[in-house]
DNA sequence: TATGAATGAGTCTTCATTCAT
DNA sequence: TATGAATGAAGACTCATTCAT
């Protein structure tokens, strides 16, 4: 037991190495690669991934609770930056919401597959960290005036499950230049 | 002889069982619902749904392009609203916009199954239709100075393919609101 | 009634018609054609197919029995050779062998057709005469002291059976030579 | 440890137990037999049948190649003796023809079914093995002028392709009395 | 009567999941 | 515990046969 290697830390990097296979091969084949697909490219036995994931759906699930918690960091880091002075909110907003969208890595092909296989949204503390820190953001933009007044979480989650993931990146950003206006103060005032 | 059924009519009432069944049932349950299941909901055999559509992705080509169908005469009815001075082009860009997100019934299930099966738009003539439509009113709009300048049917394609359609109407109206700003002049003026 | 095309003709001609393009589509794609592909190849709907023979198995059994009538044309002419001084009967037998051999046109897959569907000789009349008219060469040959003396019709009838029809001609041509000296005299003497 | 299931052994096992399986369907039902029976008789479930042998195709190869190993040890079994002086070559090579048109086990059934998948022969090594034995016998037999000097590899081949295996055992033993004198010297010879 | 659309049982194959080793 | 072979339900597709027109 004292012999250098932990037996946990294994399980624990299987649990890694499969999660990242799941996110990549679904990304890359679709919502239907099968389950002993993603075991070889983890370098697993079907076995050892079912050991970790009871079902399609767990591992699913947990590939996007992984994508949500990633989103959360990236959130509360733009707070911080807001926060701390560094940056301004529309722009970080703006930012954030570009930088989901580039990631194409876990994007929609793995919200399909959550989708097609009825997952329900495991993480919770992921999903109100990432949300607090969007409202956070949202408030500060705007007290600066520069985001709409009516403008609310719900909207960037809309605007993120619309997202042109699978698209090349002209027209992600073309995408992005379409739909930010729409959070913007003035613009939407311009409209009347 | 009024009240015999042709025999040909039969077919061809067939045929639309089965598009209109399809695109329910794709809708309904995913890209991802047996042949067998859409047969029955057309209330014919699988063998007549194969002698109507050879393959899964024939029928699903033939969904979409139904839908495509729907779409450029949407458009062209819009087009020539503007054209005969009964409507704007704005509003009819927008409220065309809103239609087609409108139309659950048809969507992104359609079109992730298509997708998922590999479907080459089959249609190009109501492709096209549809396109110059959009053109068309398009043009209409930046010649009032409502539509900013560099608005492509691209873009209009663009947001297309992300609206929510599977998302509850005040949703679908909540993304038209979001997203309109975008194609207008002066709000994309606004911003500077 | 009496306005000249006479509607059995039709049948007839017809019955005639599938007849050929069954033995054909049977032969040149296997055994496993499509009772459709037969019925466009006749040039008729598969109703009218149906309408000749109330089954497939029913269908390959008349092909059979076509062929079978053929060959008994065959070997009666060949006797009628013998039997009239222009042919000596070995020579007769082994071209009559010849010549079934070559006919790769209705063989073996037909041959195999009906095996897998389980049909019965239909025709026993062409059998018998085929039967008769081979008995008849044999025993000519077998007076001449050039067959020999044990050669019965069931021989010939398993060397048909065993022909390599669906080989090349020269492997054809092989076989007969390596088949014959079997049946003659000498050939069999010479062995002791 | 001896009482135990070996878990690679289960594998062979059932591998064999498949092989020996379809051998006996397809002979028994023909080459339509479903992959279905083919498992229930080999005793597995269908998924195992697959996993061992991808397609249909594959399985008939592999039973076909089966074959041809066990012929390829035959001839060479029978040269063997030829070479250790045990045995006569003429005897051997006509004795060998015997032993497999006997094997009715796995024969023409499966050849059929081997042709109608499109099978290509897939072992090189065991069919280029049976040649140099059968070519061997052959040499040996022409060497004791016993065998026509005429005879190749392609005769013996030709007279397996043909032989009946599909018939009573009495068909099988005449057709081999017709057919050896054809390999002969003097029986050749005779005829002139 | 000929037509060809409709039927539906059956075929091959896949894949999530279980389980013996 | 990890492995990977086995399971078997389910899916796409075929085709002999029936039947309305």
């Amino acid at each position: 037991m004292t012999q250098a290697r932990a037996p946990r830390a294994d399980a624990v990097r299987n649990r890694k190495k499969i999660l990242v296979a799941a996110g990549e091969q679904i990304t890359a084949h679709g919502p239907d690669v099968g389950m002993d697909e993603i075991a070889a490219a983890a370098g697993v036995a079907v076995g050892t991934l079912y050991r970790h994931f009871p079902t399609k759906t767990d591992l699913v699930a947990a590939v996007v609770a992984e994508y949500v918690a990633r989103v959360a960091d990236d959130a509360e880091a733009a707070f911080a930056r807001v926060a701390d002075g560094t940056g301004r909110a529309l722009d970080e907003l703006t930012a954030f919401l570009g930088r989901v969208v580039e990631q194409s890595a876990t994007d929609r092909a793995v919200k399909a597959a959550a989708h097609a296989l009825g997952t329900q949204p495991a993480n919770h503390a992921d999903e109100d960290r990432a949300g607090r820190a969007v409202a956070a953001l949202i408030r500060a933009g705007q007290a600066d005036g520069d985001v709409h007044p009516d403008v609310t979480v719900n909207d960037i989650y809309l605007l993120f499950s619309t997202a042109p993931t699978d698209q090349p990146p002209t027209a992600r950003a073309r995408w992005l230049t379409l739909v930010t206006p729409g959070l913007t103060a003035q613009a939407r005032q311009a409209e009347s």
